[in-house]
DNA sequence: ACTACTTTTGCTTTACACGCAAAACAACTA
DNA sequence: TAGTTGTTTTGCGTGTAAAGCAAAAGTAGT
């Protein structure tokens, strides 16, 4: 096709070479570029029979042809190759609060649009040595060491304060950062013992000492607290789902717990998958569900 | 082209309407099909004489052909359009600091690449009613709310503490950010008496008042000054050339100045240059100065 | 001026992409 | 069941656009 040969010759510089991988004789080359840039109206090469090089507009436009081609031809690669096809199985693990809230919504959607696509999702929250495991795709809270793969920041793991409107009926309103102090408090993590908290809002600095009878290292425990009104608790704003009647208090501020850290969201892959286009779709997908 | 009518035929799931799109037959659209089909070996089509639709795999294809080829057609239209010729001066404004660190390297380098491009650049430290100034491309601090342009972020605007080796050789060492309160500071802005910052410290917080004898709204003063040793100056990252004797002082702390904001610096241009490739072009350069 | 490497051109041949027209097909109507 | 209407498909003949070949022409080096 023109372009593919266009995007030879731009890069060997040579018809005859060009000729060759296409096992053609140098004038079809020489006629087909010749016919390119007619139908383009514009000259790409500055062409004697001695030396051939690109006009700037070729330049440019090999930039992209380069790209372009490349690309359809790596989905054509990928949709040919039985190892990627469309409707081998995916396999996705994820911790389970984010699997659940995000990961196998976007799964849904994309399996009602492609049915003919296939996923394995497992929900594991203490998944180690996962380069020995068999999955495509891993997701987990913080960045890793490994070089074997590939990572990519799915989300910011961002903490807010929320409670529900059923719990904050039962206590006297809160009209100041300090007046939390009081609350029952459920925390992500195992400590039993008083936790710091530092909250920053409009630029002062709160530090807060709050204690309360619920602690988990999983999400899900806190939220179902939270819907049945237990207290308020400390979480990331992604845990919390959209039209639930749970609500952000001092939502201008933003909080640390002392010695925790909560690094962002990222998602893990072989290098080998890079150019996945099962991959490609699933994060696609999930992006659509993350930003809704 | 083949991949054309693939396109078309995607969308308009129909053939005949292709056929009249590319003034061809019907028969003519059927047979490339085929033959796409049959070059790549992949079903794109679930075809009886009835009803047209696209397989799984069909619809991926589609979806990046389109994408690639819409991408291949706006720049050869652009290439063959006087409006956008390469060799169109590009009128760029900036403000001068910027314009000297980062605009002018980047536009050096694609000249030497490109000499038939062509630029306009103004460096301009006090731009007003953009909306009426005859240039291509507005550089400016702080995002913008006329709707009339396009903004793209160029880059973050935080600051750093600054000083050469000349200074720290003539002062006490500095061992504690408090340590910082003596010292002659040179300050962005115009204010002349004391100065409030903040500055964040490993989640320790410092309100340091300070003096000096050297304030500018631009960079350039103050960056001359610290070259002389003169003093230390709170001034974006960015603002230091690469090699220079200019040290960043505890560069593991984050500043602020009291009352006063520093936004990111901004590129505006109107939607009518969205896709134009002279400023694809230029921004590709910029980003490589920008994170050389 | 000769060599070695290109690209270009002229010429011949061929294949293949085209349109036409007929046929097949699917869905709807009566 | 047959007729209508909108397709797509198929078979076939045609013309043209593309291929190769071989000679020519251009460029550079020795």
């Amino acid at each position: 096709m023109l372009f593919n040969v266009f995007r030879s010759v731009s890069k060997t510089l040579n018809f005859s070479k060009t000729a060759k991988e296409f096992n053609v004789s140098p004038s079809t080359i020489s006629r087909q570029i010749d016919k390119l840039e007619y139908d383009m109206g514009l000259k790409l090469f500055i062409r004697n029979t001695k030396s051939l090089l690109l006009t700037p507009e070729g330049k440019v436009f090999a930039k992209e042809a380069e790209y372009c081609m490349g690309r359809l031809e790596s989905v054509i690669a990928q949709l040919e190759n039985p190892d990627f096809k469309l409707a081998k199985s995916l396999k996705i693990t994820t911790f389970e609060t984010f699997g659940k809230s995000h990961v196998l919504p976007a799964i849904v959607k994309l399996l009602e649009k492609n049915p003919v696509m296939n996923f394995n999702v497992e929900l594991d929250n203490n998944l180690h040595n996962i380069s020995q495991k068999n999955f495509d795709l891993f997701i987990r809270v913080g960045k890793p060491q490994d070089s074997d793969f590939i990572y990519k920041k799915l989300q910011d793991n961002n903490l807010g304060i929320y409670s529900s409107q059923k719990y904050l009926d039962k206590i006297e309103p809160l009209n100041k950062i300090e007046d939390l102090e009081g609350l029952n408090w459920m925390i992500v993590g195992s400590q039993n013992k008083k936790t710091d908290l530092t909250i920053v809002s409009r630029k002062k600095k709160y530090q807060l000492k709050v204690r309360g009878n619920l602690t988990s290292s999983g999400g899900t425990p806190l939220l179902e607290a939270l819907n049945y009104g237990l207290g308020v608790a400390l979480v990331p704003h992604w845990l919390i789902p959209k039209n639930s009647n749970i609500v952000q208090l001092f939502p201008r501020s933003t909080c640390r717990v002392l010695g925790q850290n909560f690094p962002s969201i990222y998602a893990l892959y072989r290098k080998e998958l890079k150019n996945d286009v099962r991959l490609k779709m699933f994060f696609e997908a999930l992006n659509d569900e993350i930003f809704r």
